[in-house]
DNA sequence: GACAAAGTTAAACAAACGTTTAATTTAAAC
DNA sequence: GTTTAAATTAAACGTTTGTTTAACTTTGTC
C-alpha cells in the first residue's frame, strides 16, 4: 500500500484524534481541520470515514507483529521472557495513539470488520509466547499446564489497563507528566511483568 | 437517588446500548426507542444526554465495591487471595456491561467529570488489595516489594482484556457461547489470576 | 502550448443529531 | 368536580453529520 503526503497527514490527523475522542467523537471536519486538508479530500482519498478507519488499521497492522529473528538470539527461556516482554512493551508503548484506537474501537462489535489482518497477527504472537513457553518446559525451566492465551491476556491487559486509565494511575502513582509516564511503563511496569510471568512459570501448584 | 419505573427503563436501556455501540455511537432515539419512551422523556427526566451517563455512572457506582466484612472472616493471606479475586470477578462478570461502558468511556479525557466518585471506589479497592498483602507479609507468607496498583492493574486489565477481546479470545478458546465464556471466566480465569498474584507474591527475586 | 487526468476547492446535499416547544393527557389535592 | 401540577406526546428547532457536486487549478504527456 502507498500513500502520498496528503495521505500520510490525513492518517496521521486521524490517529491523534481517534485516540483522543474516539471513532464516533471525531468529525471528517475534525480530522480535515487536524491535517489541513479540505473537507472533500478524505472521501476523494479514502472513499468514507469507514473505509479511513479501516485502512488507518491496514496501515498500522505491521506494527503488532513480535520480532522472532531478535528472540532465538537469546539462550536461556527466562531471558527470552524479559526480551519479549521488553519488546512488547517497547512496541506498545511507542504506539500509544494506536493502541488506544484498537482498544476503544474493538469493543464496538459491529466494527472490525477488518479483524482477520488483526486476527492473524494476534495468532502469530500467541505463538512466539507459546514456542518460549514450551521452550522452557523442554529445557526443565518451567512448569507445565500454564495457557500462552492467559499470559498474553495478561501481558496485554495490564498493559492496556495501564494505557486506559493514565489519568487516575498518574496521579496515583505520583507521576508529573505524560513523559514521565512513558519512562515508568517502559521500566517499572515492564518489569512487574516480566517478574509477574516469570512467577507464575515457575510457581508450583 | 430514587428513580421511577421509566427512569430506570431509560439507564437499562443506556446500559445495553452504550456497552455495544458507545456512548457516541448511540443516540438519544436509539435509547427511547429501546426503553420505549418518547425522546423528550430523556430531556425531560435527566436533562441532557451527557447528564443522562454522568446519571448512569452514579446509579452504577454502588455495584464497585469490595465487600471488605466478607474478607475479615478468612484467616489465611493465601485464601485471602482467592475470595478477594472470586469476588471481584464475579462482580466484574455480573456487570460485563457496565464494565464495557466504563472501559469505553473511561478513555475518553474530556469525559469523565463524575470521576471523583469512581477515584474513591478505586482508592478503596487498592486499599482493601494493600491491607491484604501487607498482612501476608506480617504472616511471613508474602515477600515485600509488591506495589499494590500494579497487582490491582494487572488483576483488571486481564478481565478487561477478556471483555474486551471476547470474539476473538472465544474462537481460539473455542466455546461456543455467551454463557459458556462467562463461565470460563468464573471458573479459569479467576484461577489464573488467583494463581498469578499468589506466584507473584511468593516469587524469589 | 494543447490536452487529459489528477488534485483541490467552496458550496450544497439530505439525513441524523440533541434539544425545545406547545399542546394534550394523566394524576393528585382540595 | 374543579384546580394544579406532573407526565407525555408529536412536531419543529437549529446544528452538525458524512458525502457529493460542479467549478477550478495543478500536473504530466505528447
Amino acid at each position: 500500500m502507498e500513500f502520498n503526503d496528503k495521505q500520510i497527514d490525513i492518517l496521521f490527523a486521524a490517529e491523534r484524534l481517534f485516540a483522543t475522542k474516539g471513532f464516533d467523537g471525531t468529525s471528517v471536519r475534525d480530522i480535515a481541520h487536524e491535517a489541513n486538508v479540505n473537507v472533500a479530500m478524505i472521501n476523494y482519498y479514502f472513499g468514507s470515514k469507514d473505509k479511513l478507519l479501516d485502512t488507518f488499521f491496514e496501515w498500522r497492522v505491521p506494527d503488532f507483529m513480535i520480532n522472532v529473528d531478535e528472540l532465538s538470539l537469546v539462550g536461556n527461556a527466562l531471558d527470552k521472557i524479559d526480551v519479549m516482554v521488553d519488546r512488547y512493551v517497547k512496541s506498545m508503548s511507542s504506539h500509544r495513539k494506536l493502541y488506544r484506537v484498537i482498544a476503544i474501537e474493538s469493543t464496538l462489535k459491529q466494527r472490525m470488520l477488518i479483524s482477520d489482518a488483526f486476527k492473524k497477527l494476534k495468532i502469530h504472537n500467541l505463538e512466539v509466547i507459546a514456542s518460549i513457553i514450551n521452550g522452557g518446559i523442554a529445557d526443565g525451566v518451567f512448569k507445565a499446564g500454564n495457557d500462552p492465551i492467559l499470559i498474553h491476556s495478561m501481558m496485554m491487559g495490564t498493559f492496556m489497563n495501564f494505557q486506559m486509565n493514565q489519568v487516575f494511575l498518574q496521579d496515583q502513582l505520583g507521576i508529573a507528566d505524560d513523559d514521565g509516564y512513558g519512562q515508568y511503563i517502559e521500566t517499572t511496569l515492564t518489569e512487574f511483568i516480566q517478574k509477574t510471568i516469570k512467577a507464575l512459570l515457575t510457581y508450583e501448584k
